[in-house]
DNA sequence: CCCCTGACTGTCG
DNA sequence: CCGACAGCCAGGG
């Protein structure tokens, strides 16, 4: 087999697809990495609109920003599905196990 | 082919 | 933490 030298990478939503069907439940993961596993780095924004488009048909809650945001629009649904996964939310925001300083 | 929009990301103030 | 900018990619008009 040597078809190696091409990229022959899938089309974006084929490649997304499959990312997001390899999440597993409880995984959370962001657009970017997404993105990057589906091999197109810095396409989080495609990512994201895919997603959009899609309506639901993948596990989009699984997906939130590189910044810890949740889909602006579903934060509440989103929050309670990832809780669902065994997360947990506080203040809107995930709830580490970290020590120190967190937060407000 | 050009222009705009969007469930994004990182930097700067 | 939030707002403004620039960069990146795909889709629709």
């Amino acid at each position: 087999m040597l078809r190696c030298v091409s990229v022959d990478r899938e089309p974006f939503e084929s490649a997304v697809n499959r990312v997001l069907d390899d999440l597993r439940p409880g995984d959370l993961t962001t657009y970017g990495e997404i993105a990057e596993e589906a091999g197109y780095p810095g396409a989080a924004r495609a990512v994201g609109s895919l997603l959009a488009s899609s309506g639901g048909r993948f596990p989009w809650w699984r997906v939130v920003t590189a910044s810890g945001r949740l889909v602006p629009g579903y934060e509440d649904e989103q929050t309670g599905l990832l809780e669902g996964e065994g997360h947990t939310f506080v203040n809107g925001r995930l709830q580490r196990t970290s020590s120190t300083g967190d937060d407000d």
